[in-house]
DNA sequence: TAGGCCATCTGGTCCT
DNA sequence: AGGACCAGATGGCCTA
């Protein structure tokens, strides 16, 4: 707390004034201890918010890595890096179905298990495209040949 | 210099 | 109550 807000007032000519000028300060005090929190509460949201935004930032990167590259030089600004995502797993999932209806397969179960969701989630939204696979069984182990065929 | 992109701050809302 | 998430505001940087 700030000293001078601690202090007698020097205007304050007798006790009925003191008192009351004392109640101001104390007002006027709680006034800034409250503010002093919540510029403190606010100094750690910003640094959550932050760090929140760091974390998502490094998952944009994470995605671009594993995008197909574009020349080295062109880097993709967030919301390309989303839409080429999109249209980047739309264009697997065809390119699967195809191969899955040629060879009679089913690739797909291996991929519900990268449902940012969980399985639980990915059976919930299966029917609304999340990541489609009729066959998933959210409670069970699959190998790794079974993930392959 | 206007417009796009980005980082940061902020207040509100929802959830645990 | 505290944290996560979100959207709006703002200012800086870069490029056509």
């Amino acid at each position: 707390l700030s000293p001078r807000l601690t202090r007698s007032c020097p205007n304050a000519h007798n006790a009925k004034d003191y008192s009351e000028h004392a109640r101001q300060n104390e007002r006027r005090q709680s006034k800034c201890v409250q503010s002093a929190l919540r510029g403190r509460c606010r100094v750690k949201a910003n640094d959550r918010e932050r760090h929140r935004m760091h974390n998502l930032n490094c998952a944009l990167n994470t995605l671009r890595n594993i995008l197909p590259a574009l020349p080295e030089d062109a880097k993709m600004t967030k919301i390309e890096t989303l839409r080429f995502a999109h249209n980047y797993i739309w264009a697997l999932t065809a390119t699967l179905r195809i191969e899955q209806q040629e060879h009679n397969v089913d690739y797909l179960p291996a991929l519900s298990l990268a449902c940012p969701h969980g399985a639980e989630a990915h059976l919930a939204h299966s029917d609304q495209n999340c990541c489609a696979s009729p066959t998933f069984y959210p409670n069970r182990l699959y190998s790794e040949t079974e993930l392959r065929y």
